[in-house]
RNA sequence: GGGCGCUUAGCUCAGUUGGUUAGAGCGCUGCCUUCACACGGCAGAGGUCGUGGGUUCGAGUCCCGCAGCGCCCA
């Protein structure tokens, strides 16, 4: 897949006069395009094969400088696989289902989706988004998620183009493409045939803004101001009252027992004992869980279904009645006290209390319930105000609630075990990040719910039979064979079935709702490898080698991509998993849009240019957070450019002639870089191989800066002797072994730069060039140590005597006169005359003795005679 | 409450099996218009390695405690 490097004779060689970064971007984006640079070729066996799981990003029309951090740490090792020889399978995808992306569309066109509605054709939105949102059918709101997302992603491969990412633009998916689909489908399926995926009525979580189900995963505690009110329940017996502090009092209606801890003395009498509500006269029993904690409020809880997620716990574990009166739009709807699940020792009074609350949000039934307990006696005291954590779904602005709802779920609290030993066994990097994973899966606290009732997804491929009496059969779900996949529920009709039975007794309905969006972008292997639809490809990349992602995203996407992978393949969905960071302003703040301070990407680009942009992206450590840091850009932009004029002025060197061969070098100075070079190689390599990529820069660039200042510099004048002389040929072959080692050791990190100074002398493009070996930079005499360090330090006494002396570098030196260690002369014999040549020494004078330099300089008059 | 990470020069950070006077870049100061590079070069100043113990001939590096910051989980 590589090739060796090949220099070009020497009169295909050319070096620019004035060599520019400027403008490299646009040059080799084209060039490296028409020369399908970048392919992946799916020729080549598996253990050939370089396979990445790239993250595909949300094209949510704004860029930000996040989406050029971490892919360029992805690119970086991509690029040294390619060099390695793999075969890289590098994909880009666009993951733009979900809430983000219709919440986008409702406003950029102003329009709300109603899924009743029958689909126009000929639709089409209003060039000014109207004030009241336009009502449109699921197909038509879809095409429009589509075309906005459409449009985005152009801009956003704008930006990975201009960036310089190695992308293979052949592999382009969408989570919502037809392959995607196709296999999320079919992996619904399979999981359901195999019964790890499942539908249940069950507490869910509920947010009542977007109307939809969310996970476990997509939680955020959120602190916020709310009050300890202090309620007395009486004992059935009569024998007095039990009093439990509440944050929500307005649940008091779908009480359905009370709690303390089984250890706890107060309570112990209590337990298996009966008490009344106030207000609504319902009888519960006190139950005992260790869940319920002695130092909040008094000690002992009501539990209701369903005002948090112990609830659900304590309801579950301790088999309680459900009494769930929060409906999805957030409002306590209609129920008849004294009837069914609802017991009442006083129907009336709670009835017509509950006649007060019926249709109010929480907010507003709370400030209802307070009033009813005061009237009734039952709040004991002032409500006590408190801060506590209260749960969000992550995008959401108003609490969660927990309605009662029929909901797909993947089983993955039973797979803990199997999660754990895969989390054990996948590597991460930084190894450290696998915490992370470990105490996800560790608290998991129910299976995943995939079910969202949205509508820019992939649909659930079901649909339920309707029974002569028009009730659903959702245990009797009706499925498509997999060679039908994929199909629209909404629009395809079950096998033996036909449109006009749509909705109709004795007829099927379609299930409404959509795939998680996780529980599509968790197949994003399988959807790149083109799972069962191109068995080869599949065979070739999974599982797949490495998972870059960043750390925030550990328990969703990492996790379930691992929980997909597990259940279909019983196996990792890749070896590695490369954590980044996150980009932090340079006040070290988290980049939000809330904040204001998001940067976005280009202006730095063209300011700094695409090189110098991934060298500071590059400079991150694995997992590290950074703070954007301009100077780190022009840091990398002078990195840019000297290593374009250093290179032409080593090919300048080697001009007229052939490039000697590396056993051409034998002077000890030049034996003795070539060792550190090795040295140099075999570091950046290990770093690679352990996905450090930037352990591998910050080795390569200290090198090449010392390179610049004192090798250079040092054997220049040799360099430009005679070409049949050995000396002269030494260094030639030293300087070009170094030059290509350090533009390929360079080129994962500055691909536009090291591309141009390679096609200045050297065949094809750096990026399909072999990567240098310890081999390669191996000449057949011995290997010397020393010298370099000894002759650079001489070197840097002369430098500094100058600029003690304010005089310029030009300055001869009449005479220097070094005194040390026997073998420090001798090292310094060794490497006379380049030292002589460099410092501009006229007369070197060494002894064995203690160790001084003495430096003494031509005098002004002298010089100005000169 | 459990866990993880960080704390080294004014700033950003290296420092990978514990080993000679602790490194880099930026910034700062000075000098050099040098024949690859002024989008440069050379050099200089600047640190009790958060803190208290311990292990060791030797600790920025290992162990224990503490503090501050950030994060994950409950």
């Amino acid at each position: 897949m590589n090739s060796r490097p090949t220099p070009l004779p020497h009169e295909a060689r050319s070096t620019p006069a004035k060599p520019s970064i400027d403008g490299l971007e646009a040059k080799f984006a084209a060039t490296w395009a028409q020369e399908n640079l970048y392919r992946f070729h799916g020729d080549r066996s598996r253990s050939e094969v370089f396979s990445i799981d790239t993250p595909p990003p949300t094209a949510s029309g704004s860029l930000h400088i996040g989406h050029v951090f971490s892919y360029t740490h992805t690119d970086a090792i991509a690029r040294y696989q390619r060099m390695q020889g793999k075969d890289v399978f590098y994909p880009m995808g666009w993951d733009d289902n979900g809430l983000p992306t219709e919440r986008r569309v409702e406003n950029y066109y102003g329009v709300r989706c109603d899924p009743s509605l029958p689909y126009d054709p000929d639709f089409k939105p209003p060039a000014e988004a109207p004030k009241e949102r336009i009502a449109i059918s699921r197909p038509n709101f879809v095409e429009l998620c589509i075309a906005l997302t459409t449009e985005d992603e152009k801009i956003f491969k704008h930006l990975f183009t201009t960036l310089g990412l190695s992308v293979d633009w052949n592999l382009e998916y969408a989570t919502v493409g037809e392959v995607a689909q196709r296999v999320s489908q079919r992996a619904f399926l399979r999981g359901l045939s195999r019964g790890e995926i499942y539908s249940h009525v069950a507490p869910t979580l509920w947010d009542v803004d977007f109307r939809t189900a969310v996970s476990q995963a997509e939680l955020e505690d959120r602190e916020r101001p709310g009050a300890y009110h202090r309620v007395a329940f009486a004992k059935a017996d009569g024998t007095g009252s039990v009093e439990i502090e509440t944050t929500r009092p307005e649940l008091l209606c779908s009480c359905v027992a009370l709690v303390a801890h089984p250890d706890d003395e107060r309570y112990q009498s209590l337990f298996g004992s009966h008490v009344i509500s106030p207000v609504f006269g319902v009888e519960v029993p006190v139950v005992a869980h260790e869940l319920a904690d002695p130092e909040k409020g008094s000690g002992i809880a009501m539990i209701c279904t369903f005002g948090d997620t112990t609830d659900v716990v304590w309801w579950r574990e301790l088999n309680l009645p459900t009494r769930t009166l929060i409906a999805r739009d957030g409002r306590f709807e209609a129920v008849t006290f004294g009837e069914g699940d609802f017991p009442s020792t006083n129907p009336d009074a709670a009835n017509k209390a509950y006649q007060s609350i019926v249709g109010k949000n929480p907010k507003q039934a709370q400030a209802v319930m307070v009033d009813l307990l005061t009237t009734s006696g039952a709040l004991i005291g002032e409500p006590r105000a408190i801060t506590h954590p209260v749960k969000y779904y992550e995008k959401g602005d108003r609490p969660l609630e927990i309605v009662t709802s029929r909901q797909w779920f993947i089983a993955t609290t039973s797979l803990r075990e199997q999660l754990l030993k895969a989390a054990g066994e996948l590597r991460f990097h930084p190894a450290y990040m696998s915490h992370r994973l470990v105490s996800w899966v560790e608290g998991l606290n129910g299976d995943w719910n995939i079910s969202r009732q949205r509508f820019f997804g992939i649909p659930f491929p079901v649909w339920y039979p309707i029974d002569a009496d028009g009730l659903v059969a959702y245990d009797q779900p009706l499925i498509p064979s997999e060679d039908q996949l994929p199909i629209d529920p909404s629009t395809d009709v079950p096998l033996g079935y036909d449109e006009a039975q749509r909705g109709q007794t004795g007829g099927f309905m379609a299930d409404p709702d959509v795939l998680d969006t996780w529980a599509t972008s968790s197949l994003t292997p399988q959807i790149a490898g083109q799972w069962e639809d191109n068995p080869e490809r599949f065979a070739r990349v999974f599982p797949m080698d490495m998972r870059p992602q960043g750390h925030d995203i550990i328990r969703t996407w990492l996790f379930s991509t691992v929980v997909r992978a597990e259940l279909e393949f019983g196996s990792l969905p890749w070896s590695d998993a490369a954590i980044s960071g996150w980009i932090l302003d340079p006040d070290r703040k988290k980049m939000s849009k809330s904040k204001g301070n998001v940067v976005t990407p280009l202006p730095l680009i063209e300011t700094h240019s695409a090189d110098a942009v991934r060298y500071w992206a590059a400079s991150g450590r694995p997992g590290t957070d950074t703070a954007i840091d301009e100077s780190q850009m022009k840091v990398g932009r002078r990195l840019a450019i000297k290593i374009l004029n250093a290179s032409k002025f080593v090919i300048g060197r080697l001009e007229g002639h052939a490039i000697p061969e590396i056993d051409a070098v034998t002077a000890p100075i030049d034996l003795d870089l070539l060792g550190q070079l090795r040295e140099l190689v075999a570091e950046a390599t290990e770093a690679f191989e352990a996905f450090d990529y930037a352990r591998a820069l910050e080795r390569t660039e200290s090198f090449f800066w010392k390179f610049c200042d004192d090798y250079v510099e040092l054997v220049k004048v040799r360099a430009y002797g005679d070409p049949s002389d050995n000396a002269t040929r030494s260094a030639r072959a030293s300087l070009a072994a170094t030059l290509s080692t350090l533009q390929r050791l360079f080129a994962p990190f500055l691909p536009f730069t090291t591309d141009e100074v390679w096609r200045w002398w050297q065949t094809g493009s750096v990026h399909t060039t072999a990567w240098p070996t310890v081999q390669e930079l191996s000449p057949a005499a011995e290997t010397i140590e020393g010298i370099y360090e000894t002759v650079s330090n001489v070197l840097a006494v002369v430098r500094r005597e100058k600029t003690a002396t304010k005089r310029s570098m030009r300055t001869v030196v009449t005479s220097l006169i070094v005194s040390d260690t026997e073998e420090r002369i001798s090292e310094i014999k060794a490497a006379s005359s380049d030292l002589c040549d460099a410092g501009g020494v006229r007369d070197l004078v060494l002894s064995v003795g203690d160790p001084g330099i003495t430096v003494i300089l031509e005098s002004e008059d002298e010089q100005a005679r000169d």
